[in-house]
DNA sequence: CAACTAATGCGACTATGTTGCAATAATAAA
DNA sequence: TTTATTATTGCAACATAGTCGCATTAGTTG
């Protein structure tokens, strides 16, 4: 159902995600907050976040769930998506904001898509 | 290291792969044997097949780690891929053909891409 | 400032996956 | 064929990611 009321931890988690661009595990928040907050409360706020449409969700390639800030998409009929990166080298997560979009394929009715791309980000191939 | 014994549980498993063009997971593979097999067999097993470039390996929305037989691929300087798809109905996941190839993106080095969509399968859709 | 109840912390639990170790079985050597 | 070697297996304990019920705490409304 969402969120119904402003709290401390809330604006806690908020305030993470907005400090910068990046994606970031239930597990991953955990420990900037240096375990002040219950592990539960974590994904619990998570969830919720994605139930406002405040946040979105997607899976890593180590299979753990990630959730960033949801940017404003595109709307169209057809299916569209943004690509998810991993550094190889820093391990950050972050959206990039090139959309793409899935033509309907062979037969199939395409609701949903997620790409996850893994290589070198642009500051660690500089240094 | 890969596979050096010939052994029965190595063949159950490769068997059920080959009966079906699925993508499966450790749990999925492990209710298929009807539990006859040690959990921790069926994971060294999925990971020694990976090694050995007979299966490929790939993460579901759900956070789950899938297994399938590898194709050939197209071999280029390009980062190529092939979608993974899961029917929201049958459950189904498995590998599409159409290979995507990734242009090298705004100044990162892009090693690995992963495609997962989700929807409705053909055999799904026609019932 | 009460009253209401969403949100929290806690602990127990589930699911997925990993590891060390002794027993077993596939393979190579005799 | 028989023996020796060691990869593979089963077992149990562990690790990590995530969920849930319940009593307590703390936003919010009147």
């Amino acid at each position: 159902m969402g969120i119904l009321r402003k709290t401390k931890n809330l604006e806690t988690i908020l305030d993470i995600f907005r400090q910068s661009n990046e994606a970031l595990s239930a597990n991953l928040l955990f420990e900037r907050l240096h375990e002040r907050m219950n592990r539960s409360t974590v994904y619990r706020l998570l969830e919720r976040l994605e139930d406002d449409g405040i946040l979105h969700s997607f899976a890593s390639m180590d299979n753990v769930k990630f959730y960033a800030l949801r940017q404003d998409c595109i709307s169209s009929g057809d299916v569209h998506s943004h690509p998810h990166f991993q550094c190889t080298t820093c391990n950050q997560v972050v959206c990039l904001e090139q959309e793409v979009v899935f033509p309907t394929l062979n037969r199939m009715r395409i609701e949903e898509a997620q790409i996850f791309l893994k290589g070198q980000c642009n500051s660690c191939l500089s240094q």
